[in-house]
DNA sequence: AAATATTTTTATACAAACCTAAATATTATT
DNA sequence: AATAATATTTAGGTTTGTATAAAAATATTT
């Protein structure tokens, strides 16, 4: 069984490992994303290959190992399953979900987390429009067009968000930015990459990385 | 914040504490409720008598200070409102409950155990017929009268069970021990206190380890 | 009350997960 | 290709929670 801190580092390499194109992940992108100090990932690294959670070679990329996909594929559903429930069940709202599953994800029950999911309906995405791994580590892709690439003019549907931090889930309930919204584009800055988006009928001017965290389709 | 290694602590020494007439909680026996070395629980009960959670001084009864007791109870009601929602909504069973909840009674948020509280229905009892600490920290005393005090002839009705143990819960189970059941004590035998009961229309025999565990009202 | 037994503490150590600072490897620049 | 810059690892420490073994305090027995 992984430690509640293997289980992080292998979540994390899950996730800076996602549509990365070129460069390969290694030590201290890991380090700043957990914001820990770069030997402390070292001597992790070492431990999650000796495991065999990891593949990896002093210096060299991180990447996870079947096993290792496995667990942080499980952690994930964990988490997605946990955000759904305190979204759906307990009235929780978008940007508050997060942080308690961080804690609850790591909870040890297969009978716990089936139970879950039935309770819930066996849900296929979570309250951020980010789809649940299946018990049998089945996933889905995550969406890939956000809108900071899309195309001037058009209309399209907001179908999930990138980012979960309070910060900006708080700014994105409040410029209504939520699943299912209809939103289009009407004009885009080239030098900053803001853009003019319609959205509930209001006109509204959003900075280029809030786009990058919102996935239309 | 105490850590989850405190609060079970904590939670020991309210436990043990509980109901003990005559001789004061030492280290001894806290080290054998928790399966651990004497030599660790000195350490720590220096650790908690500094952060001023109990009252102990070397050599001395350990008791909970007054904010110790407030996290005693928190957890406490952490755990009993965790195992209702196991049982209640989740179908676990009785024997299958407390393990769960061990784990997930150190789950931090205040908001996570208001609004559990609420979809429950704002339970008095948990499912082994504990009561359930109020967030204001009332509570209600545990049962007093257990089936091995009960008197020859007279008819009870099972009001709570002492022992979580899977082990017990699932032979209390099997013989039909179930809270609001209805018991008659017909016999008991002097020599090991064992005692033969009517439950169910059944008649059985039980030994006064398991009349022990049964709280009857 | 002295001797013995038991309980509790202290001293020392270990594993997990973290740190800072120094050493070494790799990568980029001139 | 040699040097400089950057990334990574290694060495040595800290904290939390645990352990064993030895020392000290308390309790029991004769």
């Amino acid at each position: 069984m992984a430690t509640t801190a293997e289980e992080n580092y292998l979540k994390a390499i899950y996730h800076l490992n996602q549509d990365r194109e070129g460069k390969s992940l290694r030590t201290n992108e890991l380090a700043d994303y957990l914001v820990i100090a770069p030997s402390t990932v070292s001597n992790m690294l070492l431990k999650l290959s000796e495991k065999g959670l990891i593949t990896y070679k002093k210096y060299g990329a991180i990447a996870l190992s079947d096993s290792g996909n496995e667990i942080a594929l499980s952690v994930l559903r964990k988490h997605r399953l946990w955000e759904t429930f305190l979204y759906e069940k307990l009235g929780f709202s978008w940007d508050e979900i997060h942080e308690v599953a961080e804690e609850l994800e790591h909870i040890n029950s297969q009978k716990l987390i089936d139970k879950l999911d039935e309770l819930l309906g066996l849900p296929e995405y979570d309250p951020h429009g980010d789809p649940i791994p299946k018990p049998n580590g089945e996933h889905k892709d995550t969406f890939k067009t956000t809108l900071s690439m899309a195309r001037v003019g058009k209309a399209y549907k907001i179908v999930a968000v990138k980012n979960s931090s309070a910060a900006f889930l708080q700014y994105a309930s409040q410029i209504g930015i939520e699943l299912e919204a209809n939103i289009s584009v009407n004009s885009r800055l080239d030098f900053d990459g803001s853009m003019e988006i319609e959205l509930d009928g209001m006109t509204r001017t959003i900075s280029q990385k809030i786009a990058e965290n919102v996935y239309v389709d």
